[in-house]
DNA sequence: CTGAAAGCGCTTACAG
DNA sequence: CTGAAAGCGCTTACAG
């Protein structure tokens, strides 16, 4: 059984080769009945179009890539990747989208080269992009290399984007959080944030700064890397410190974090939430699992991606650039600021 | 700045078009004087060739297809899952191809498809299978699609598998779970199990029999299907269930199964490891996490998925049909199984 | 070692 | 609405 082709559809129909092309691709210039029997003779025969043929006639690759270049080690931990996946490939899938996926470790250079190589040979057509970085080199990159891009999280950003992407509102989930600390009578709590590299890391903290001085409460800002160990020793760091500054309640920057908090906590003999409270900024099944189980801001991850996803298929068909702000994040309330 | 394309580097250099070609590919027809100048100018111009064009002339897409079928929420929460993905990626992008991930549901149809699609199409140049099944229909499908595909963790064959896969010695896994609880003093088990339709289960299963008749002891099999959910209830199920039947030690299939099957157990008002002792199948930082720390099997998914990917790189390179047996895993000791 | 040419399997003006 | 033809950018015998 030799490989079908255009050309052999076409003569066992005993029509041209563009009619066949018209037929598969919904196009005018062929009659409803030849359409049909195109059709029916493709499906007949199990036949799908060649994707390498279609994408170098139409300079499309008919996929986009994407680049995770975190550690692997939290890749694997962090559930938030894993449900943004999921949202984004069926996103993906539905507009016949496939993804190609590259895992690079924590190598900006490596990452810029999957980038010029993915133009360069015109892999895929489009990319999308995570972890908005202070003077992010990525965008000009992929702009020089012609390459579409959906930034997924950016800010709210008042300097008008002239790029594509979802945005957060991290001041209003930071309200969220500190407003509940609030209520739960916490005047002072630390927060345990991500690098100040990303774009979302700053703005969660000048959130939380700003809702807290709204409230009359004091923040003490700390900054680490996602990792377990990391928030693990935020809390001893921040217990060990000058004690007239102890903080009633930590605020982390994921679910990583808040689980090294807890383990940290316990070592020093502090319990939760009688003595510290814990909120987490990403929810997860840790949080549901940990104990006490911990209260946590649960943002989607499943439809941020369906939406960057999204926003890169529009891109790409018409060329729009749009942004579009993903709701505000709700508090999943948990034992780990239970009020006493 | 047009396309570059292989005419402009060829006039460029003043030479033809099949000496560039062979200059890129590393092949013979061109002196190193040549290549050297069309390496040279390829990187000046940070050029590379159009994949499409490569694959159509080659008919070789230049890509690895894998389909994560299982429920979006389980893959979500199942570091197992990241950990594999990493390893295939790491080989894959070694040896020069690209990753197309698709995640559909529980849906064999939706799987089917996409092979079919693949396959037509020559999207793909290969699939990595994985949860082999009874009677698993996709070997003969890919067969008759002429699709390689190396099957990762298939059982240890007897009966001569005539496709390439990794294998795991699921019997050997099993004695090194039973025999750690025979030392610990346990003599009745209960094997809470993920569905019988995977042939590992059942290979699982038959292992932890045969390992436990070795040693005296009885098991209480339990078909689960790996959610938390599940764990859970089968624990519920089993501690009503005829006290003298009544196991002092449960193994689960996974770890969010041991997971579901700690928090039955507190329910319960049973203590762990004191009244039950309990064993995860996968580990992971669930099993760290947990409180108490979890005893679990580590599979090593990073080496596993590495491994599967270099099998199919292999078998798309020259067709080698082989299969590679994984080291045995080991056991993480931890406080769930620790001697009072 | 090099050049001219056919071919991979589609898409898309263009003329009828 | 249909057919003949060029073109997408490579690879690969083939003749020199």
């Amino acid at each position: 059984m030799a490989k079908e082709t255009i050309a052999g559809l076409a003569k066992r129909l005993g029509i041209s080769k563009a009619s066949v092309s018209y037929a598969l691709n919904g196009q005018p210039g062929v009659s409803e009945l030849t359409r049909r029997r195109v059709l029916d003779l493709a499906e007949e025969l199990e036949w799908y179009p060649s994707s390498s043929a279609r994408a170098l006639s139409r300079s499309r690759a008919g996929a986009v890539g994407m680049v995770l270049s975190a550690d692997p080690l939290l890749i694997g931990t962090e559930p938030y990747y894993m449900g943004m996946l999921a949202g984004i490939e069926a996103a993906l899938a539905e507009g016949d989208m496939a993804l190609m996926l590259r895992m690079v470790g924590k190598d900006p250079a490596q990452e810029r080269r999957t980038y010029e190589r993915w133009a360069g040979e015109g892999k895929v057509d489009g990319v999308l992009l995570f972890d908005h970085l202070h003077d992010d080199p990525r965008p000009a990159l992929l702009d020089r290399l012609g390459l579409p891009f959906v930034l997924h999280g950016a800010p709210e950003a008042e300097w008008g984007t002239p790029f594509s992407g979802t945005t957060t509102d991290h001041a209003a989930d930071a309200a969220t959080i500190v407003e509940h600390l609030h209520q739960r009578g916490h005047r002072r709590i630390a927060h345990i944030s991500g690098p100040r590299a990303f774009l979302h890391e700053e703005e969660r903290i000048r959130g939380v700064r700003t809702s807290a001085d709204a409230h009359g409460m004091e923040v003490v800002p700390f900054e680490a890397d996602y990792a377990l160990d990391a928030g693990h020793d935020a809390v001893v760091a921040l217990v060990q410190g000058p004690v007239h500054r102890a903080a009633t309640a930590v605020v982390f920057g994921n679910d990583l974090m808040s689980m090294g908090g807890l383990l940290a906590l316990r070592e020093l003999g502090l319990r939760c939430p009688d003595d510290v409270a814990v909120v987490s900024w990403d929810d997860s099944l840790h949080c549901r699992l940990a104990s006490p189980s911990v209260t946590a801001l649960f943002r989607n991850p499943g439809m941020q991606g369906r939406v960057a996803a999204e926003l890169l298929l529009a891109l790409l068909d018409t060329g729009d650039i749009q942004t579009r702000s993903m709701p505000r994040s709700e508090l999943v309330v948990r034992a780990s600021t239970a009020p006493d």
